[in-house]
DNA sequence: GTGGAAGCCAAACAATCGTTTGTTTAAACT
DNA sequence: AGTTTAAACAAACGATTGTTTGGCTTCCAC
């Protein structure tokens, strides 16, 4: 079951063009409220319905542009992996000192996270396991982009041994995890401020 | 209809005592079935009739156990959060030393958390805000326990000035965020070898 | 202007949701 | 014994779920 019937693409000429621009106005505007909707609700605890009158539209519609729920979550959080992992290249461009680039990487990590409108901040599981074959599919998407952050720690330079492993899931899981706790406000720290203070906070000597 | 000043307890004949047992028997495994379930699948992922059937019940009968659906979610949760509490107490018994303490702590919430089966791994939200009553009744069960790792942080002897605040929540969210990667098997690493890393890699210096 | 596709609505589909109701079974108390 | 009460079943309630179907526009190509 791949891609089967992909709507308006490719469209010939250049009345394509204006009508596959408006599709993909519309495309994205669904995209975009899903996107929303799933990272405040979770998978199912969003309807179609809600999507649908979030985007102006009627539940039906929707099937024009994507041919399931799932399909178009799916879509949701393959836009969401790349659009962070594109925060994160952008992030690294110019620095070259590998703890520089470990914090830099941090900070556009959680920057990405955070953008819960916009484009989402779904990078996480906790969504419903219910189908082992939706939750592959998006272990799938996740897997190339947390290779990164692997490649970033290998490049460290280590005082001692160290478990590299652990102490990238140490950082992701604090980053991921402030997901919850960043709060609005005059007072609330940048995404950059706390990628660097995490950082900070393993690489240097903390304890006495 | 007078009152009888009837001690709800003390029952002479040990019928009493056996009808409230096997009670709470049956109340006791309808709240093991809905935090496996739970725990594996959110809230809105699992249906009364799910719960029910796994308790070889019928969707209706749960209803004379809890009230509702939101009801019996608290009850697990509130005896999720209790008893990785009371093993985080357990485990600092006899320990003194404030980062030796952290790391037990550390140790304990893991373990408690990774128990998917018996009693429950939800101290975690992302159990669907849709409700902002119910999201506030589980934050409130939760503040206390996190308290707690606020003290064993603030107890903590450090080199120089750091944000504990940020200490903790990079420790807790790469606890919290492991749920998500240990796996089961040979190779696995035991919570407490864990707790302990990841308290390590924070307490010492780790880069050059 | 005519044909035909693109884009969307309106309405309904079967399935499942949380919950309620009335009734039965079995145990316990008097 | 008779009465009460806890515990569960059986069945249905209305609402909501994801999805399908058919038709109505709109607009471009010819």
């Amino acid at each position: 079951m791949g891609f089967d019937i992909k709507p308006a693409q490719g469209r010939r000429r250049t009345a394509g063009t204006a009508a596959s621009q408006r599709q993909n106005n519309r495309r994205h505007k669904v995209l975009a409220a899903a996107a929303k909707l799933f990272a405040a609700k979770g998978l199912s605890g969003t309807s179609m319905r809600d999507i649908a009158s979030a985007t102006g539209m009627l539940p039906g519609s929707l099937y024009y542009y994507f041919p399931s729920k799932d399909e178009l979550f799916l879509q949701v959080h393959a836009d969401a992996v790349a659009d962070i992992d594109a925060r994160v290249v952008e992030a690294l461009e110019g620095v070259s000192d590998p703890w520089e680039r470990l914090e830099a990487a941090a900070g556009a990590h959680l920057e990405g996270l955070l953008r819960r409108d916009g484009t989402v901040a779904i990078v996480q599981p906790h969504f419903d396991d219910q189908d082992p074959e939706l939750a592959q599919r998006l272990r799938v998407q996740r897997d190339g982009y947390e290779a990164r952050f692997g490649e970033l720690v290998a490049a460290l330079p280590l005082a001692q041994e160290e478990d590299r492993r652990l102490l990238r899931l140490l950082l992701l899981g604090g980053l991921n995890w402030a997901t919850l706790w960043v709060k609005e406000g005059p007072d609330r720290q940048s995404p950059a401020e706390i990628g660097r203070a995490f950082v900070g906070l393993i690489r240097r000597q903390v304890g006495v």
